[in-house]
DNA sequence: ACGATAAACCTGTCATACAGGTATGGAGTA
DNA sequence: TACTCCATACCTGTATGACAGGTTTATCGT
């Protein structure tokens, strides 16, 4: 157990850990060895292993808090969301070609979602979009219910990495989606886009997948069009 | 500049230094102060301000080097494969969810890719297609050939994110690619499988985005067939 | 003006210390 | 016996100081 492809105590430290969760089948909420134990396994001082351990919590990979042992966490999209934001403020990314991401994703989402929706998935749906009717004075809670609209769409389709790469996007989203709403400004262009929503939780819930793709086209025609208008490049 | 949204120190730094990229429009390439200095300036100890910066550095926001500072690094799939890779190991994620997402992907980004492709681009990637038929032996250097092929595909739809999500499953793709290799026992299932690479490379060539989707919707059906032979849930 | 070199600076790792949170087992009680 | 409560051992969060070794900068000599 001596020292091995050296990129560093701490690189070696964190293939170290991962190796231990994958060799022993760790399950999320499992929980890992002490920092102290696993200091004197790998003949590291504490200080490298802390540094292991918060690297991948920052990945999410396992979960830190004070006076518990680590353990191993269920995926999370906070980390890529962290990861996309960065990259469009240094502009490596546009949201444009985001919004093109999430079209396509979207798009496949929403027949799988008519597909394989619970019925209890169906109904909150209908009742996001609802609220949403509701909410069209109050922006933060429209923009949360939009947010929270598509990612149950998402946890709809039954299959995990969508969830989590729509997710990936709720960050950035939370920072440009006013800009959108706000090159909406006719009451007309606004009710547009509630509409859209509820002809897609409709659509989902009376399990018809072609009418569920074509009102989600819909809404990504109409909201891409509102960035270019807002000048989003 | 004192304590904040004390959700620990180390959180604080994190945003602390997030933001300072932010604010100051830092591009990739440019340098963070010096631990020292944010140490002093965030009135934390330096061990803090480490474990900050390991944080950022293992999602690729960061680039860590010894004896240089810190500087703002460019996007970069590998913080995401491991997210990935650790998703599948415990089973929260599995492969045949993976392939569903990338036949999505890859659908739109043929399309965009023969329609936005570069000539070196097109050049490239039919010089990777006959590569691959000269490789049928060597299985290693055949997986990296296909790596590199769907990597170069993605990079030529000139979105970065079709990109980074492809990079993103590359990690876990090397485990799992020998197990559908192996599922394709004739020559003949072989070749298929290097053919349908060369139609598709040939279909982006000639500009086509039609024969393009139709070639990796092939591509795709294939190869998900060779996952289920293998038994891969 | 230029190139070599030394000094200043910076990160990587370690040891130690202590505050405060968590978990566990045992004492005491019903 | 079963259960509650608490002392205690364990664990993480943060700070400090130290030193090795890599990098940048400034200086000096030619």
């Amino acid at each position: 157990m001596d020292n091995q492809g050296t990129g560093g105590l701490v690189s070696d430290a964190i293939g170290a850990i991962s190796r231990h969760i994958r060799d022993n089948d760790l399950m999320p909420g499992d929980r890992l060895p002490s920092e102290a134990s696993l200091s004197k396994e790998l003949n590291v001082s504490r200080t490298v292993v802390r540094e292991a351990f918060r690297s991948l919590a920052a990945m999410r990979i396992i979960d830190l808090a004070t006076g518990k042992r680590a353990a191993v966490a269920a995926i999370d999209p906070a980390a890529m969301s962290l990861m996309i934001e960065h990259g469009v403020h240094t502009d490596q990314i546009n949201v444009q070609q985001i919004y093109d991401v999430r079209r396509t994703i979207e798009t496949r989402i929403v027949t799988l979602a008519a597909i394989r929706r619970s019925d209890a998935e169906g109904a909150d749906l209908l009742a996001l979009a609802h609220a949403m009717q509701h909410a069209v004075d109050d922006p933060a809670r429209l923009m949360e219910l939009d947010l929270s609209f598509h990612l149950l769409l998402a946890r709809a389709s039954r299959n995990p990495v969508y969830t989590l790469i729509i997710g990936a996007f709720q960050g950035i989203t939370r920072q440009t989606w006013p800009i959108g709403w706000k090159s909406r400004p006719t009451q007309a262009s606004r009710e547009l886009m509630l509409a859209t929503h509820g002809d897609i939780a409709r659509a989902v819930a009376a399990s018809d997948p072609q009418q569920a793709v074509a009102s989600m086209s819909l809404h990504f025609d109409e909201s891409v069009r509102a960035l270019l208008t807002a000048g989003l490049s």
